[in-house]
DNA sequence: CGTGTTTGACCTGCGC
DNA sequence: GCGCAGGTCAAACACG
């Protein structure tokens, strides 16, 4: 169940008919009982919207800052704008099966992220397109020459190549975590401070290390300096966290008893809960048997129906 | 020894 | 059809 509006919501489950407000004609002592469950469910439905929507618009304030902070690919230091060529248009074979690239890219520019902005007008149409492509452009620290996205998930490298018009090479990378899981990630640093990673498909898996990554997104709630990027899809903007500088990675045990009372603390904080629920429900939505029976479950719940 | 990275060769699609 | 360039494969290598 996608708890958020139906204009800005990646998924597109409508609940509308099982939840008609009109009461059942006859009022059993099991279907009171129904009821009760039925009216907890539906506070429960209620504050968990007023999260979602909370932590959206934090997130549309994020993406919000993010443009202010590179409104343009030159303002995020990219390389230098070269010149439409051939190389642009040539690769239109696989992307292009699942979604096709922004026109004029050469290569992973990182101003994809405004033809790939959930933000834009038709948002509720273009989100409920399946999430295909995503771009995460990250900063990185200059002496780092891992040009490593931690993103929390295990990824193997599979192929390097050195790339026309950008003497860093291109990286390519599959999903470790599970074998059968589809994503691919291509990195490439295009310039000494901005990394950027495009990646191909969703995981069919949960992030190994989601939590660790919403710890230090606390930290930027906190208001210190936190690495922080934004990935722009057809689903929304998914904030991404660059660990690379983690400090608190730097103190032996210290450090690490840090770690856990920030994780406690982050745990317990309602932006944890809301990205929680979210996810999960991101996840439940995503299984058409677990819609198809939820709206089975309420339909019985109004026989006249 | 298992796992991950490197790297050259090969495959594929597109433009000319 | 040919050449180019991106993407992938797989053997060799490095590392813990």
């Amino acid at each position: 169940m996608m708890l958020m509006d139906h204009r800005s919501s990646p998924v597109c489950l409508d609940l509308s008919v099982g939840l008609s407000p009109s009461p059942p004609p006859k009022m059993s002592a099991e279907m009171a009982d129904d009821k009760a469950k039925t009216t907890t469910l539906e506070a429960n439905f209620t504050q968990l919207s007023e999260e979602n929507r909370r932590l959206r618009e934090t997130i549309a304030y994020l993406y919000a800052n993010h443009q202010v902070a590179s409104p343009s690919p030159d303002a995020t230091g990219s390389s230098p704008p070269s010149p439409p060529t051939t190389t642009a248009s040539r690769k239109r074979s696989r992307d292009d099966s699942i979604e096709p690239p922004p026109p004029s890219n050469s290569g992973d520019a990182i101003s994809n992220g405004k033809a790939e902005s959930p933000l834009h007008s038709d948002g509720f149409e273009g989100s409920c397109r399946r999430i295909k492509v995503s771009r995460v452009c990250t900063r990185i620290d200059p002496s780092d020459t891992t040009l490593t996205v931690k993103d929390g998930y295990h990824w193997r490298k599979y192929g390097q190549k050195v790339t026309r018009d950008n003497p860093s090479p291109r990286a390519y990378f599959r999903c470790a975590f599970a074998p059968s899981c589809p994503v691919k990630k291509k990195r490439s640093a295009e310039d000494s401070s901005v990394l950027v990673a495009t990646y191909e498909g969703e995981h069919n898996h949960a992030c190994p290390t989601r939590a660790g990554e919403l710890h230090d997104h606390g930290g930027a709630a906190r208001g210190g300096p936190v690495p922080c990027s934004i990935s722009i899809n057809s689903g929304g903007p998914t904030i991404t966290l660059d660990l690379t500088k983690n400090r608190v990675l730097e103190g032996g045990a210290e450090a690490a008893t840090d770690i856990k009372r920030m994780c406690r603390q982050e745990i317990a904080s309602a932006e944890f809960r809301a990205a929680l629920v979210e996810q999960m429900a991101s996840s439940l939505t995503r299984d058409s048997k677990f819609t198809d029976a939820l709206a089975a479950a309420i339909l019985r719940q109004l026989p006249d129906y």
